[in-house]
DNA sequence: CCTACCGATCGGTAGG
DNA sequence: CCTACCGATCGGTAGG
């Protein structure tokens, strides 16, 4: 993808007093550019920001990627990326035999750590700002998210035949991430509702089964 | 605001060939912000753009409006007035005895039509752009926001009390509004579901209580 | 990855 | 509202 960066060394490098690893540097660049894309938006961010905030010259963040798009783009897959892995790990750790309720509670709870968890600047930026992408760059974008959006539509479609969720079923789809990727705009972290608050209520607003289990499936040895 | 331009002609202008109504010109200039500021984002739009679209050069705009940011505050504010004129509109219309039911559907459809029918483009930049307002700015469309969401505090607080929301009623105010703002990044004229559908299926996903009434209660003469 | 730099564009203004 | 213009900033590059 672009001007490759893949000269990374094998071992521990050499620590020479400015020895680098130029994965970091480049990882740096991605985190940098990913907070202040949330911040501030795309077109908003200049190179110079995001070459300060981690702690390089202007003309620096071009040694590693071709141009601005591409550092958006970057930040936005490698966002997809990791959401797609841990939805994956979420719903891999479910018991075998758990219903669809407890899928989707797994998928909403999941949802809510990505969009507003620790390092979670990277899936707000593809949300809001996608439109700064280019068109072969938002077809590669659209593939991810239809394969997030899957195991959605799949949970969705299962409790909406069972009666658990009202309207049209992709509507209802619609409308629920709708909800859940809104609280960008205002949930503040340390205030009010936790994130497990939150998924409570997004379930008891979604779902008519009273889908409520106590606490986890996973008790105490 | 700024830089008045109260001088408009009391009666007809003369027709002279160039003759032009300033109150027009700036309306022109609000609609085309209005909808390159949807389109591309507030950063990502010269006021060169704006001026085009208006068929202006490229310093005249700053005849209207201070500078950008005093043309995108006007685009929100105007934005928030006619919404709340709107919303305020269609209570008024609510047959007296109308339930708590019938309030938020009306609520439900004017929301839609203020985001997604014809001239709809302040309060989506309103909703999408607001980070690019400064501080006082902020604070005078907070204002309007508190009195449009007022509406749906009222109505989504008898309903949750009903039993016909379920959740905490201030999370389930902020993930209704989300869904329906959300719309705005998918939904499209003229393709798929009409915005009566839209609102049908909306109130069917968030209300529990079988709230449907056939059709409207204003029956034929 | 830095230094030094360039051409383009942008918000905004003077003066009419 | 146009003409003509300015200073600042921006994305990006050459050369090391």
């Amino acid at each position: 993808m672009g001007a490759a960066g893949d000269a990374r060394p094998r071992g521990r490098p050499k620590k020479a007093p400015d020895a680098i690893d130029e994965g970091n540097r480049r990882q740096e660049l991605l985190r940098a550019a990913g907070r202040l894309f949330r911040q501030q938006g795309f077109a908003a961010t200049s190179t110079r920001d995001i070459a300060a905030a981690a702690g390089m010259r202007a003309g620096s963040p071009f040694y590693h990627f071709e141009n601005k798009a591409a550092l958006l783009f970057a930040v936005v897959e490698q966002g997809m990326h990791a959401a797609l892995e841990r939805q994956a790990q979420v719903l891999c750790a479910l018991p075998a035999r758990a219903d669809t309720a407890a899928r989707l509670r797994a998928l909403v709870r999941v949802h809510f750590d990505i969009l507003l968890g620790p390092d979670s600047d990277f899936v707000p930026v593809m949300l809001y700002e996608w439109r700064s992408l280019d068109l072969p760059q938002r077809r590669a974008i659209a593939g991810l998210q239809r394969a997030y959006e899957d195991a959605w539509k799949t949970a969705i479609e299962a409790l909406h035949a069972a009666g658990g969720i009202g309207g049209d079923a992709r509507l209802a789809r619609l409308m629920i991430l709708g909800a859940l990727n809104w609280s960008v705009q205002w949930y503040r972290v340390g205030q009010g509702a936790s994130l497990d608050e939150l998924c409570d209520s997004a379930l008891q607003l979604f779902v008519r089964a009273p889908a409520r289990r106590g606490g986890r499936q996973s008790a105490p040895p």
